[in-house]
RNA sequence: GCACCCGUAGCUCAAUUGGAUAGAGCGUUUGACUACGAAUCAAAAGGCUAGGAGUUCGAUUCUCUUCGGGUGCACCA
């Protein structure tokens, strides 16, 4: 039976979610207890290698040094003078020059687990554990070009960014998933040209993105080839811009029929977005940035065109931010300026989060000086601003990935197949599965592997696209961790009883096996996991962690045997699934994958 | 030319942001299914962290420098 919420609650408090910050803080009040100067003694808390306990304090070292004392003497008070919330947890010992070691105690552990045994209550505790908790952040990703098909491209941000607002989320921030479509370019002038002279009605109606992509083609190499095709498509995107019905009506289609297109690939990814504001929407808020960045000093004529100089800056002292080109038009330096303005006032952003390609670093650090120094001089909170950069998907080549024939691949095309290689596989492995159960358990693979092949290594550095390493599915992939989920809701299955009946576990005595103890550190660690992820708001930190788990339960499985007739000794290991479970799913889920019952 | 990112085992990548003997997977070699799912597990071999200098108790991580790769740099986002 569920306990009452009241002793849930106290129990939750009574057991730290996250032992590292934990032993933080009472190192923290042993320092205060033996009237260390607090300032500068910082406990440094890692996870540390299992031969040296669960976490290591390196903090006494730096201080010792810096006031001439004796490293493991002075570890020694320190130890002496924690408080019993490390001491009743912890077997605390010195090692080398004056290392703090922890190790959990083996019914610490176990009260963990037996604590944090839903998603919620881990929620719970990562909300009292991350300083995100209560923050609004404004998520800025995906934010493709109408008119076109999203590919390859458009991959990462999509898929980084969910994850990164799902990780936020789950700390208790208050996530604003914004898609900041690029909806009022320059190239709407030239499509509008094309539409009323070349529209293919069938197309339209079969594939209207791949007909508008056509179309659009065929006004670019009108207007290139045709001085007079440019002058009437300039005109025409001066018509749309003044309200023009007939061209408005063609961009409102347009801009319809993309969005739909966008959401069948988001539905694929799990992604739903908050707002869809693109860049027509600050249409009209543009003027006032020019103004006040005029009025203050900051923005002024150049060749024409409004720009914004840092003359404290080394190279942005000569290299112009763009905010109102030559002609009269604004430019993504100004909507992108308008929409943070946007953010701060309207959204109440604490943090406005850019998921953008490193190849756009220029821009951002142009558009967060511009924005500081605005802010200031306005008397504006600015908000943290971050762009949160990721490198290119290359080929085996080593180059950026393309069709054979030196397209982009179709981001649709690239999930289809996918699919398709998991289904053959799923094929020959998978034969006592329904061939409806097959196709749905090939589409969470594929798309799983995709994203989890993105997310699984660090954003900041390109990453090679390989099917095999992908859909071959050994080694820190997303089959593998799903596999283990498969595996534990077989277990229960067999055993026809539930990861969420507390009576499964009603019997379960003291973890014993090296496995067991092993598998159950590991568990206790999610929190650090979670905290690597989203402090650096680099997800592969979390995918890490849950390989290593995934690891340490496949070792537990095949070592210790769950459905042994003992019932202490099976209660304990059901409780041992059940945990890994919820954090597997609970993970992958947090990274925008979804999980199966089998496989 | 200026700036940013990167260089770690044969290959693809980690290393908790300055911590202890630099770790995984693939590949190679060897072992484990009359086992709750072998899409699994156990073990072995594989390294002057591109080269050099510096900072300090301690460097893959910070600074300088050389080499090699990628990407930006006046009106496309």
């Amino acid at each position: 039976m569920p306990r009452p919420p009241v002793q849930r609650l106290i129990e939750v408090m009574s057991v730290p979610f996250n032992f590292a910050t934990a032993i933080e803080a009472g190192l923290n009040d042993a320092a205060q207890a033996l009237g260390l100067d607090t300032a500068p003694f910082a406990p440094e808390v890692h996870t540390a290698d299992p031969r040296h306990g669960d976490f290591q304090a390196n903090g006494v070292l730096p201080y010792a040094k810096r006031t001439k004392q004796n490293p493991r003497a002075l570890a020694e008070k320190v130890i002496a003078a924690l408080p019993s919330t490390i001491t009743t947890n912890f077997d605390v010992t010195i090692a080398g020059p004056g290392f703090l070691n922890f190790t959990l105690q083996i019914p610490a552990l176990e009260r963990w687990l037996t604590t944090y045994d839903t998603e919620e209550l881990l929620r719970t505790g990562a909300t009292s554990a991350q300083p995100e908790a209560g923050k609004t952040f404004v998520v800025d990703y995906s934010s493709p070009n109408t008119a076109k098909q999203m590919h390859v491209g458009h991959l990462r941000s999509i898929v980084i960014g969910e994850a990164i607002c799902r990780l936020l989320d789950f700390s208790g921030a208050k996530v604003i998933r914004d898609n900041h479509i690029g909806d009022w370019g320059t190239g709407f002038g030239k499509l509008i040209w094309a539409y009323k002279r070349q529209l293919n009605s069938n197309a339209l109606a079969t594939d209207p993105l791949e007909e508008f992509e056509r179309l659009y083609k065929v006004g670019n190499s009108a207007a290139d080839a045709d001085e007079s095709v440019l002058e009437n498509a300039r005109e025409e995107l001066v018509k749309l811009q003044a309200g023009d019905e007939e061209n408005l009506s063609i961009w409102r289609r347009i801009n319809e029929v993309s969005l739909a297109a966008f959401q069948k690939l988001y539905d694929q990814f799990g992604v739903t977005f908050d707002h869809t504001l693109g860049e027509s929407f600050y249409n009209d808020k543009v003027p006032q940035v020019y103004q006040e960045l005029t009025d203050i000093g900051l923005a002024a004529e150049s060749q024409g065109a409004l720009v914004v100089f840092h003359p404290d800056h080394p190279r942005f002292n000569e290299q112009p931010f763009i905010i109102r080109k030559s002609d009269g038009a604004a430019n993504y330096a100004s909507t992108d300026l308008a929409t943070l303005l946007y953010r701060t006032e309207q959204f109440k952003a604490d943090a406005s989060i850019y998921v953008i390609d490193s190849r756009q670093g220029d821009h951002c650090q142009q558009l967060f000086l511009t924005a500081a120094k605005w802010f200031e001089k306005t008397n504006r909170r600015l908000p943290r601003l971050e762009h949160t950069s990721f490198g290119t998907v290359l080929g085996e080549n080593g180059k950026p990935l393309k069709t054979r024939s030196g397209e982009n691949i179709k981001l649709r095309d690239l999930l289809a197949e996918a699919t398709e290689r998991a289904a053959t596989l799923v094929g020959q492995k998978s034969t006592n599965l329904s061939p409806q159960e097959q196709a749905s358990v090939a589409a969470v693979v594929g798309v799983g592997s995709v994203q989890y092949a993105d997310l699984c290594q660090n954003r900041s550095s390109d990453y090679v696209f390989s099917w095999d390493k992908m859909i071959s599915l050994e080694g820190n992939t997303a089959a593998y961790q799903l596999y283990a989920v498969a595996r534990i809701h077989s277990i229960f299955r067999t055993l026809e009883t539930s990861p969420t009946e507390p009576t499964a576990f009603a019997a379960a005595d003291g973890l014993e096996t090296t496995t067991e103890i092993a598998l159950a550190r590991k568990l206790a660690k999610f929190p650090e996991g979670l905290r690597g992820a989203v402090s650096q708001l680099r997800p592969h930190a979390l995918g890490l962690y849950l390989y290593e788990l995934a690891g340490e339960f496949s070792a537990f499985y095949n070592n210790d045997k769950v459905a042994v007739p003992e019932a202490n000794i099976r209660a304990r290991r059901l409780r041992l699934c059940a945990r890994t479970l919820l954090i597997l799913e609970t993970g992958l889920h947090l990274m925008g994958l979804r999980t199966l019952q089998r496989m």
